[in-house]
RNA sequence: GCCGAAGUGGCGGAAUUGGCAGACGCAGCAGACUCAAAAUCUGCCGUUGGCAACAACGUGCCGGUUCAAGUCCGGCCUUCGGCACCA
């Protein structure tokens, strides 16, 4: 055998699993299905370590299950609509199509390179008119459904992209691309009504076993359900009710004022024939033009103004303060708030700043407070109502359901669940997405475009410039169009989908990918979906994972699938980090895929990714431990060549019984590994663990090599391992399996089983135990009973002199394990 | 502030059900091979004391349960992540 060269077998082999099309699947109902997937890239132009980590952890999974006889769909595509392209064609002229495309050849490449066992033909490409045509035809079935819908509203607004952004994509006040501080814009924009599915989204994240603790408590805490009551109290010199919402009913009689927010329809009334009309429109004039950081960051100071006039508290009659507020949120619950300065610490803060009235109506079952002697609200979850009319000595959580009846059976106020969620805002003033479907005719309004008429393609002629409005808006031959229903001169819909409504669905079209009848087949969707283990970053905890999962449910509800969840497991891989930070052009810690493979091969990048780390855990990168696993490919090549005449030569049966004591030693250690290696694989996603005990069985290999061993056993180590190694470096197991074995690929092989009587040991070691400490090692015979291993233990010498003169309390016998002596 | 995860040798990490802490790998040290080096193969490798046998200590900190705790319980500390004026 010739000298360990990635370089040229890997090409070799991907050459041939290429020409074969080794990785292609097929539908079929005699099967078991497993559907792995990972999280399909932004075609950036180049793989980074992360994408290499997340394809190799898919690879071994699909190979493995392959192995263990299922029917497994692998595939891969890319999520190409976005900036990147579009800034791309402002920078250097290139058109986004081209420099997409280009992208995505390069990757592929990349890819392949990588040895992974996609089945590309059913490859997924957003930006292609193929696929995006279907994009749109769900965007008209959601409308059609009532759940997309256009309303003026205040947005998040980037000015660097030129876009609006979905709440989902402000992060700390920042754009998730870009990082440049949103504003807010009041347009008229495209939302798809997730909030109708909050209920369900929450509920069912319980179904999802298969889930991380941690993604499932982000979706919650993102959703963020409340419950409480609404009610209304009356302005009556305007004539007017205003609804206020509220988590704590029970401190209701406790209301000194009420705040609005700035962006309240109310406020506009009130400075009608108001003296301090001109004070209150410049107060909510600063405050709405405050960035969201501004106005939402840590401890800023509460402002206020009041408005002269006043509103009734329901329960108690009370005359109470309307004030416009800079701390009240326009967008939830009811944008005005009831004002407890005693029960609310920014209440009690805003009500000592402007001098307005406490009441208080909680204290503590066993203490008496004054509200003289306080310094801040009282905010514990348990208390005694006071100043509280009839449920004054009422416990606070009774009092809370008995004045949420109170104000029901009143009439003015009703039981409300109230999310933090908001609609998806999925219009955007891009051209590199997909259009959105609709037509707007003077006579007719809003029109969607016939689907025969899909894809509403994207022209191709648009001039990209810095700053300017979105290209489709100035392109008059894609602005211009007839109305469909009347036929009159009308106008096309000119935002484009959010890049994250074209990744909602895209792991159901694979299932039926060139599908141009329909986005895809029931049948082909329901035989392989839901995605049995999808793979990929925590980055999407609530982004990505919440949105594919309101797609699924709507498309339940529309008959369209059969299961309501889409991804039944999920794997959050940890970050690529080195030197302690995520690899990035700016810290100069990148490490290229493409040279690390051309340097060690893809088997050595995959193994070291996979070995250096658990899957979920964030990855060191170390050179020097690349060097180690390519050391180890090597150690496997050398010491298989060293026994290839025997194994080449050995029969497939031979008599175990005659292996010597050594040789079966060896054996049994390799079905140890095989058991191990299984479940660490199957059960637990341990490939790091896995990996060490394949390394342990080659040492264990490797104290025969200056040996004789019988050929039979050689040839059955041979054949496990190289099966067992298969998922993790495909390449050299490939190779080695051609030159031992000669016909067949090592990927068709059934994945090894292991023989529990191989296992079996006729001796074991044991310890024992003095008060707890290790004091001795004693091999003993298997399956020996508590009062023989005792008796035996008591004879040890060691035992008795470390015992003499001492009385024996007890003794602790573990059968299998150990002896322990409790002695004083 | 609320919620969550993690903390083990020089480093990455292992210990799955409470039962030998440190598997496997990296780095380091030594030996074999070689004129030599590289590569390879072999051995050693938690800390302290000791020539050694061995002993003491050791899984963020303090305490507890237990014959036995990295693992269970109570109380903290640190780091990272998510949410955060959500009424």
């Amino acid at each position: 055998m010739e000298k360990y060269s990635p370089q040229a077998i890997e090409k070799k082999w991907q050459k041939k699993w290429q020409e074969e099309d080794a990785y292609r699947t097929e539908m079929d109902a005699s099967l078991p299905k497993y559907y792995t997937l990972e999280m399909f890239p932004y075609p950036s132009g180049n793989l980074h370590m992360g994408h290499v980590r997340n394809y190799s952890i898919g690879d071994v999974l699909a190979r493995y299950k392959t192995m263990e006889g299922y029917n497994v769909l692998h595939p891969m595509g890319f999520d190409s609509f976005g900036m990147p392209a579009e800034n791309a064609a402002i920078k250097h002229g290139v058109h986004p199509a081209e420099w997409t495309y280009k992208n995505i050849e390069n990757m592929e490449r990349q890819q392949r390179e990588m040895g992974l066992s996609y089945d590309w033909e059913r490859e997924v490409i957003t930006c292609a008119p193929e696929y995006y045509r279907w994009t749109q035809w769900l965007f008209e079935l959601f409308y059609k459904r009532g759940l997309a819908y256009k309303k003026k509203a205040s947005v998040n607004w980037c000015d660097t992209c030129g876009t609006v952004l979905a709440n989902e994509q402000v992060i700390d006040g920042k754009c998730w691309r870009c990082d440049s501080e949103v504003h807010k814009k009041d347009l008229s924009q495209w939302f798809l009504k997730i909030t109708d599915y909050a209920d369900v989204l929450l509920k069912d994240l319980e179904k999802l076993k298969g889930w991380p603790e941690r993604v499932k408590i982000m979706q919650e805490n993102w959703i963020g359900r409340s419950e409480g009551l609404e009610f209304t109290l009356e302005v009556p010199e305007l004539g007017e009710k205003i609804p206020v919402y509220t988590t704590r009913p029970d401190t209701s009689y406790g209301i000194t004022f009420l705040a609005l927010a700035a962006e309240h329809p109310l406020v506009e009334k009130i400075c009608e024939n108001n003296p301090k009309a001109e004070e209150i429109r410049a107060f909510c004039k600063k405050v709405r033009g405050q960035s969201e950081i501004e106005r939402t960051s840590g401890e800023s100071e509460k402002e206020g103004i009041f408005t002269g006039y006043y509103c009734i508290n329901p329960f108690n009659g009370n005359k109470v303060q309307i004030w416009v507020t800079n701390y009240v949120l326009a967008e939830y619950g009811t944008g005005a708030v009831m004002g407890v300065p005693s029960g609310d610490q920014r209440d009690w803060m805003f009500a000592t700043k402007y001098g307005i009235d406490k009441i208080l109506t909680l204290q503590p079952k066993d203490k008496e407070l004054k509200l003289e002697e306080m310094t801040a609200a009282y905010v514990e979850k348990e208390g005694v109502l006071v100043n509280s009319g009839e449920f004054t000595g009422m416990e606070m959580h009774k009092a809370m359901a008995a004045i949420i009846d109170y104000a029901e059976a009143k009439g003015f106020g009703k039981r409300r669940v109230n999310y933090r969620l908001r609609d998806w805002l999925i219009s955007r003033q891009r051209y590199w997405g997909a259009p959105i479907p609709v037509i707007h005719c003077p006579h007719c309004g809003e029109v969607l475009v016939p689907e025969a008429d899909l894809p509403v393609r994207l022209p191709e002629n648009v001039k990209f410039e810095q700053g300017a409005v979105s290209p489709l808006a100035q392109c008059e031959e894609f602005l211009h169009c007839k109305c469909p229903k009347c036929g009159a001169d009308a106008k096309r819909e000119t935002d484009t989908m959010d890049t994250f409504i074209c990744s909602s669905w895209y792991f159901l079209r694979y299932a039926d990918p060139k599908n141009a009848e329909a986005s895809f087949a029931k049948d082909k969707v329901n035989y392989w979906a839901p995605v049995d283990q999808y793979i990929g970053g925590i980055e999407h905890a609530i982004l990505h994972l919440l949105y594919a999962r309101f797609f699924t449910k709507v498309l339940k509800d529309a008959g369209m699938v059969d299961f309501d969840e889409p991804f039944t497991n999920l794997l959050t891989q940890g970050m690529v980090i080195k030197d302690g930070a995520k690899m990035s052009k700016s810290k100069g810690n990148v490490v290229s895929p493409e040279e690390i493979i051309a340097k060690y091969g893809a088997d050595t990048a995959r193994l070291f990714i996979l070995f250096a780390a658990p899957v979920d855990r964030d990855l060191e990168w170390s050179d020097q431990g690349v060097e180690g696993a390519f050391r180890f490919l090597g150690r496997v090549w050398r010491i298989l060549g060293r026994f290839e005449e025997s194994i080449r030569q050995a029969p497939k049966e031979y008599d175990v019984a005659a292996l010597s004591k050594e040789e079966k030693e060896l054996r049994c250690v390799l079905h140890r590994t095989i058991k191990k290696v299984t479940e660490d694989v199957r059960d637990r996603f341990m490939f790091n663990t896995a990996i060490s005990s394949i390394m342990e069985l080659v040492n264990a290999f490797y104290a025969f090599q200056d040996k004789e061993l019988a050929a039979g056993l050689a040839r059955e180590i041979a054949d496990a391992l190289l099966r067992m190694l298969a998922p993790f470096a495909p390449h050299i197991a490939e190779e080695l399996w051609f030159l031992l074995f000669g016909e067949g690929s090592v990927h068709r092989q059934k994945w090894p089983s292991y023989d529990e009587a191989a296992m079996v040991q006729e001796e074991i070691e044991i310890v024992l135990q003095i008060n707890g400490k290790v004091r001795d090692k004693l091999r003993v015979p298997v399956g020996l009973d508590r009062a023989a291993m005792e008796q035996l233990a008591m004879e040890q010498p060691r035992v008795q002199e470390l015992t003499e003169g001492r009385s024996i309390v007890k003794v602790i016998c573990v059968p299998g394990k150990l002896v322990n002596v409790v002695a004083k």
